[in-house]
DNA sequence: CGATCAACTGAATTTTTATTCATTACTGGA
DNA sequence: TCCAGTAATGAATAAAAATTCAGTTGATCG
């Protein structure tokens, strides 16, 4: 049968190609067939199905939790980490290697790097990051404010300093607390001119790198300073905030959730956000599911860095191994 | 760990190239990574056996015994033929049409073909040739001389003639008996200068195209006007000879087999075979078993066309399915 | 501390592969 | 029988991928 030569000389050039290795100019060669007909007969082994090419899943990683978030939730990207165990400390760890990996073989020259300061995740990412192998970021700007309490501010602004210190960037420091006292006290804050040429930076933001935030009182927030009053935390609740990226707060569905707190916060806007090129959020850890949910329906988020554990529930299926 | 994070680049950067079809340039843009470096990733994926490549084998394609006597006996190629028993008719009409396959795929332009006469593989490989699309071959040669009855003489040329005919080219026929009736008479016939200009063309035959004989009475000889007497047909016999190509014999282990008979001969030589660029045997079928190992083992075909009986026995095997 | 070496990287380049294009032959109606 | 439409082909070319090259970095060892 015409047919069965036909697939006997595909097989043959098939096996050329991929298993011994040869180049089609050689196939060519040999077999005395124009190599336009070799890559033309190697099209039809993939089509027929000739040639399978499988891919080995190696351990430790999960694309098809990755490729389930990327869809479900059209992301550009998302990075699912492995995980020892389902606990903060775990999870931080894993997060944060993950992110500094991701932001060491991903950064581009002439980057603005925007940071929000009050992660913990991120705080991993950059204790966790090798110094930048050739320079890197043009600037790195603060888009969160820091703590009210100045001395725990230099953590805050650590974050910051740190990046542009191992990415050779201009760290651009926002110094400011996060959330100002009253209205009153913001507008004043804002006419700082070093703060408010910080602020002016915010557009420029080409890769963002945040955390996000649950609505409930978390270990940072509460060793770090009271920041809200318990009030506050049951106002936001009341008003159907579920997370915040930057203080700023949204719903389950995504929508932002406006609230007299906005005008105290100091920080990049939800909508400056989206300006962004890529914005990287990092967060994992059951007590935050909800919020990263949220978060990825707002389509605040272009690549999220998450767990195994937490990936799984986002997307309602049991964590892989 | 560090190992690990590599590795879900890797698995993702595969999984981009060979499930989602996106190119080298197409992944750099979206992962922030040149295209140099996706090549090299791609490339560990390979080492690291992140990718799997297996072939399919279609039904009806013997990839693994065509391997096997390539590197058993040092051939360019081999071709073996699906078949559905294994009887004579059957395997000539398989062998027939892999060989006509064969030929239409492989044949260059200004081509000098090589035929020899006497085999049926040959009758039947011309006989289910289509007629060559682009004009092919620029000659074709006889170069085994035709039966000693002139009226079956016409079938003996029929091969050369038709052949080029197919292939468009120049037919160059022997116009001689494949044996002479004496050293004499050979001698005389040799004078005729049509059939000394073919002789000519023996040296440069670039594709032969060869049947290869068992040493006993087969039917096509016993038929087609005896030509060896039995004494003669035991003389070779007990001269070692195990087969023949264009009536030119040689031993179990391939070394040629000087007789008597070899002076009434008019074929080409091994020796000129040899100077082809591709010497193609076809043959099949148990009662050649041992001519078309002796061939192989005298490295007188450079690409072998037979079926899968045969090749299994060749390779002492059990044929496939 | 340097100095040397191995390992990486991206830009530029070369090599390899896929595709376009012009031709040719074959198919299957009118 | 003749012609529009389909399928194949090789040469030329465009596109894609691999590699070279030059420059860094980091480690290791006097």
């Amino acid at each position: 049968m015409a047919r069965t030569n036909e697939l006997r000389l595909i097989t043959r050039v098939t096996q050329m190609y991929y298993l011994e290795g040869l180049k089609q100019s050689q196939i060519s060669a040999i077999l005395n067939i124009s190599q336009a007909t070799i890559s033309r007969l190697l099209k039809r082994a993939v089509d027929e199905n000739i040639v399978r090419i499988t891919i080995n899943v190696p351990r430790g990683t999960f694309p098809d939790l990755e490729t389930g978030l990327r869809e479900r939730f059209g992301l550009k990207e998302a990075i699912v980490a492995e995980c020892g165990e389902d606990r903060e400390e775990s999870i931080l760890s894993a997060v944060g290697d993950a992110a500094a990996h991701f932001l060491s073989t991903t950064l581009n020259d002439r980057e603005v790097i925007g940071i929000s300061s009050w992660s913990a995740s991120l705080l991993r990412m950059v204790d966790s990051l090798p110094p930048l192998k050739r320079v890197k970021a043009a600037r790195v700007v603060q888009i969160l404010g820091g703590m009210g309490n100045p001395s725990v501010q230099v953590h805050a602004t650590h974050l910051t300093t740190r990046l542009a210190q191992l990415t050779g960037a201009q760290p651009q420091l926002l110094s400011a607390p996060g959330v100002a006292s009253s209205i009153e006290a913001r507008r004043a804050l804002l006419d700082d001119s070093f703060v408010q040429a910080t602020m002016d930076e915010f557009r420029d933001v080409s890769l963002a790198l945040v955390g996000i935030g649950a609505v409930e009182p978390s270990r940072m927030l509460a060793t770090s300073g009271n920041v809200f009053t318990p009030e506050e935390l049951r106002e936001l609740k009341d008003s159907g905030a579920e997370g915040d990226i930057c203080l700023r707060f949204f719903a389950a569905d995504g929508t932002p959730v406006r609230t007299p707190l906005d005008d105290r916060v100091i920080s990049i806007s939800l909508d400056e956000l989206k300006g962004a090129d890529r914005v990287v959020g990092i967060a994992g850890g059951a007590r935050k599911d909800r919020a990263i949910k949220a978060a990825l329906l707002g389509g605040y988020v272009d690549i999220l860095i998450t767990d195994k554990f937490t990936a799984g529930r986002l997307l309602g299926e049991p964590a892989g191994t």
